[in-house]
DNA sequence: TTGACATATTCCTGTATGGGCATATATTGA
DNA sequence: TCAATATATGCCCATACAGGAATATGTCAA
């Protein structure tokens, strides 16, 4: 078996780069794909394509305004990935405060 | 060009499902390769490989006791994950915001 | 040193990728 | 209907996988 597909689930669909990219672009406003493609400086054909992926995963929508599509993001479909990661907040909260008490432990005993 | 490296990042790491099913079981404690092979249902050469992965992108770290291996998840390493998709918490807490307005106007509609 | 246990590495292969390029499809206005 | 604009799709290719099988490496105990 190779890797799983880019639109099995949102997880590999943002794991590309430019995928987030194109993310985070749409996060304020929603966005015409030549408004991307110049954005983002990449090749029309390619933008489609990442699109493409980002609908199949549902992080995406787009609908038709004239020529025009228009996409923006579908922020329920990044709530799994930021579930996941917040299962380990307490384990690098706990890290942080170690480190933070390490650190003044230092700075006390050079006084 | 083809696919990142699944070794780039955090994102490419943890996009295999294996992998997140390892860090979730090494989210209590550190453990055996072989109890990792034990509870995943893996081959132990998988395991290894999917555990080298995510050694390479800092997701875990490993220490030897004897002839055992043990693997500790290294909870920093999902950080950043988890602030790109707090990126996105305003939008679908609005949006489920939104949802809700709309069926507690339903249901006054209905009484 | 040797054998047994624990883990890592190598080799193989089918498969899906992302970019580049060309081209198809859709929509509008004349 | 035709040309122009906007977007999507198809094809090619180099690449990197993930799993399976075999084997190498490392560590201990006798």
């Amino acid at each position: 078996m190779a890797r799983a597909a880019t639109t099995s689930d949102a997880f590999n669909a943002v794991a590309e780069p430019r995928r987030r990219d194109i993310l985070n672009y749409l996060l304020m406003q929603e966005r015409s794909v030549n408004e991307i493609v110049d954005a983002m400086e990449m090749e029309q054909p390619s933008v489609s394509k990442h699109l493409k992926v980002l609908k199949n995963v549902g992080l995406v929508e787009a609908r038709r305004e004239g020529r025009q599509v228009l996409y923006r993001v579908n922020a329920m479909a990044i709530r799994p990935l930021h579930e996941w990661t917040s299962t380990f907040e307490r384990l690098w909260k706990h890290q942080l405060l170690r480190i933070k008490e390490r650190a003044e432990a230092n700075s006390a005993q050079k006084k």
